[in-house]
DNA sequence: TTTAAAATAGTGAATATTCATATTTTTCTT
DNA sequence: AAGAAAAATATGAATATTCACTATTTTAAA
């Protein structure tokens, strides 16, 4: 029930962080029953399909590429490692660092939800927007990313 | 420290949900610490974008258009109602919603965050972009959404 | 080299979010 | 109209996240 006297329209529907964030949000929806069917939320699932990708890392690269606090990320590690998913390994090279990696059942549900993730974006993406615009669309996030981190 | 032997390259740097996820961070993060500024997380802020553009709304319409449960959205207008930021007010049309506008204080909060918000995205994404890709971005993001709210 | 600074994780208390459910009001069914 | 179902919000305990700080180890400086 919108309020003409006080309300300022238009602001949201043009704003791009906002347009993202729906965007995001609906889009996510659907895969996060399907990441919740194996108990999982959608950060662990970017967790494990970070290391499924890089196959360990360092809390702290897990953190950034997984668009985690660190201190969260620790936290959170603490419990996909007692569910198995996961184990830590004190890093050789810098004894500060400590490694992650995926179990081999941390392994097999990650490359499931891969292949999940894969079919529901075809879904809900590319059927939706078309090879073209869907190409476009990354080019422009790769754009507004910057570097690929080198 | 990627592991050869059980790393699987790739998938991530594709997908969709995940570029759109880093370019949301990324952009947010710069915003973030505006409006940390004020005492505000994003969420908290988001709130109070949709009741600057709605004048007022229920809670639960609230909670659909911040993106947000309806539970975490009821605790978090505790909070920000105890701070002086906004009102609730039973509605008289339906007397199980409540409305929930701004206070003076919070629309004088909100109208600020907004300047800045349009600010930090011309910064943040329009002079990154240029005009042309940002608008192609908005047309595919509503695409991706689909109905324009009615 | 010895010290100072930075980087890396971890810890625990404070805070916030989620989950299941209760309460109230409205809508639907028959 | 009575009763069942749905909708809207609130509540509180369980869980997760944040914040400030600690302990190590590495890097840079003096």
């Amino acid at each position: 029930m919108p309020d003409p006297d006080t309300a300022h329209p238009g602001f949201l529907e043009n704003y791009t962080l906002f347009l993202m964030a729906v965007a995001s949000a609906q889009v996510s929806r659907s895969f996060h029953e399907i990441a919740a069917a194996q108990g999982l939320s959608v950060a662990e699932w970017r967790v494990l399909a970070c290391l499924h990708d890089l196959g360990s890392a360092s809390v702290s690269e897990l953190a950034r590429l997984s668009l985690l606090e660190q201190s969260r990320l620790t936290h959170m590690i603490g419990r996909i490692q007692k569910r198995g998913l996961v184990l830590r390994q004190r890093s050789n090279r810098n004894r500060r660092s400590v490694l992650v990696r995926l179990t081999d059942e941390g392994a097999r549900l990650a490359a499931d939800l891969v292949a999940q993730a894969r079919a529901h974006e075809q879904r809900a993406v590319t059927d939706k927007l078309g090879r073209a615009d869907t190409e476009k669309l990354h080019e422009i996030l790769r754009k507004l990313i910057g570097h690929p981190p080198v």
